[in-house]
This record gives structure tokens, sequence and C-alpha cells, in this order.
DNA sequence: GTCTATAAAGCGATAGAC
DNA sequence: GTCTATCGCTTTATAGAC
């Protein structure tokens, strides 16, 4: 029975967890070194620059996975509705339904934004691209897309922060059958 | 020229602005200190149980200004489609065209939800039952109704997000106006 | 009521042994 | 690579003079 090695990447799901429920501010080290199990030699022998930069490689890993899993497949997606669906079941997947929020959106809201501008002003520009890409494809007038998209996403961000106010996961679920429903309706 | 007195009303909208800009865990007490201008001591002289006291009483004073500008006519206007108009108008004021974040909306995503639990599950219900309440009055069948106050009030809360992480207010305004066409058309 | 001084704890980050 | 010890600073909160 070999010991698991601990690498740098398997740490970058644990930091993303923490992130997204203390916020930047509220991510202290101690809270780190304890969800981790790894001390602060370690810590800082992975991520030399400290904190900002764990924020920063899970940002990364946030923006990777959309990219492959969400953004081209709107994209590149031969039908686009096919494309869009798959968006909202992996979207459904990516926040446990309901149960874990959106890291770039905690990000966007306080002063945590300035620090990671480019980031969090990519992340949610290349979405809202995406998707409107693909609405276009579905018959949507240019200027019609965009706003959709925007509708759709802000739909999603808003119902993340409602379904934790009311600590009630399925009212999200329900939330994204319903956009689901508006990208059909063309 | 009289010293112009400084009471304890007079610092909770600027404690209110420290909360949204930083969150709970970024609000320290000497940003605090620096933008109200009040020392330690007369801060704990008005609020002695500290920083709990002070982000309590101004989600206190929000839940206050909402219930009064928007959750009652909401509910009790003769017209209600007036009412709702009226909503849309004090949320463009109330989030300054989009350069304010909702202060609920960020201490809903983080660990402070668990902290002041009730109060944020309060604010975001009162106002989807009035936003319901007015969408029956209208002519929407009960679920129908309770179902796109869900979409607005979240809708709203997206296009916030969306707007800080683009840094682009306007983007809010327009969310706003197709938010309040879409509880036009009954 | 407002201030300064101070306490005690926690913070992010570093050094150096192993 | 991982640990412990520690640094310097900031944090929230309190005490007490005025």
């Amino acid at each position: 029975m070999t010991r698991k090695p601990v690498e740098r990447g398997d740490v970058i799901p644990l930091l993303g967890e923490i992130f997204r429920e203390h916020g930047y501010a509220g991510a202290s080290l101690s809270a780190i070194t304890e969800r981790t199990g790894l001390g602060k030699g370690s810590l800082y022998h992975f991520f030399p620059d400290g904190k900002d930069e764990m924020a920063r490689v899970v940002l990364d890993d946030v923006a990777d996975w959309f990219e492959t899993q969400v953004f081209a497949p709107l994209r590149d997606s031969e039908d686009a509705a096919a494309g869009i669906d798959h968006m909202f079941r992996a979207v459904v997947q990516f926040f446990h339904s309901g149960r874990r929020v959106c890291l770039v959106g905690t990000f966007a809201l306080d002063e945590t934004r300035d620090r990671f501008a480019v980031e969090v002003q990519s992340y949610f520009s290349a979405w809202t691209r995406a998707l409107a890409s693909a609405l276009r494809r579905r018959g949507l007038k240019t200027r019609h897309a965009r706003e959709t998209a925007e509708d759709v996403v802000a739909g999603i961000q808003g119902a993340l922060v409602l379904a934790r106010s009311q600590d009630d996961p399925a009212l999200f679920v329900r939330a994204m059958k319903r956009l689901q429903q508006r990208t059909r309706a063309v």
C-alpha cells in the first residue's frame, strides 16, 4: 500500500472550495492548512507567492474547465441547441445542483475584483460571447442573442445567490430548467 | 457655524458602503475608522458588540428601506403594474445604476450567510413574495407568478454581478429594462 | 462622546532543520 | 517536500484619561 503522493495539482480543487466558501479575504491560511492537510512550508513550496498565487491558480483551473466543458461546445457544436443543453447540464453539475457558489462571482462582488480584474472580466465575457454565438446559430439576431446571453448568465449567477440565501439548492435547479426553456423558445 | 454633530444614525450609510465594497470579512475596523472619521472609542460606544452589530444594524436599515420603498408598494399598490414599475425605478436608484452591489447578496455567498442567516433569508423571501403578489394581481397564476418573481429577483442579483465583473454599470441598467419588459408581457 | 494606549489573538509570510 | 518556530504586522476589542 503505497502512500498517496500529494502533488500540487491535488490541492487546487481543495483551494477552490475554500475560496468559494470563505471568499478571498475570509480564506485564511489556517483554514487552508486545515482543509488541505498541508503545512505552510508545503503550501509556500507549491505556491511561492502565497494566497494570491493560490487564488490565481484556482481561477485558471476554473477558466480551463469552463473553456473546454462549456464555452468550446457552445461555440463549436454543430447543433447549437445541443451545445446550449450541454451548457445547462455542465452548469448544474459544476455548481453541485445549487450547493456550490460561483468562485468568480464571489470575487466579482467585493474589492477582490480589482486584484483579479482580468480573470474576472474574461470569465464572464467569454461565457456571454460563447452563449451568444450559439443563440445566433439558433436564429436569433445579433443584438437579441447578446441580450439573451447576458440575461441567462446573469440568471445563473443570481439563482446561485438566491438558492444560497434560502439554503435551498432545488431553487437553483428549477431556475436552470426555466432558463433552458427560454433558450429553446426562439 | 455649529459643528455638525455626529450621531449613530449618520454612520449607518457609511458602514453600508464599507460592507458592500469589502464584504464582511474584508471590512476591517481600520477601514471603518478611516471612512467614518470616528475612532474605535466612538465606534464601540455606538456599537458595543463591534463589527457584528454594525453589520446587523446595516442589514436592518436595508431591510427597512426595501420594505417601505419596494415591498409595501408591490403588495399594496392598487395598480399592480405601477407597483412593479416603481420597484424597478427604486432598484436602479438604490444600486446606483449598477455601480453599487447588493449587501445582502454579498453576505449570502460566503460563510457570512450563516452569521446573518435569518436576515439574509428574510430579505430575499420578502422580495420574491411581494413581487409574486403583484404579478398575481396582474393576472398570472400563483405558480407562474412565483416563478417569474424568482427569475426577476435572481436576474437583478446576477446583473449586479455581471455589471461589476465587466466594470460596466450600463449593463445593469439595460438588464433592468429587459426584466421590466418581461413583467409587462403578461 | 471621543481619544490614545494597549492587550491578546490571528494574519500572511519566511527561515531553517530534517 | 514537510515540518516547526518565528517574524512583523494587522486584527478585533478593551481600558481609562479627558
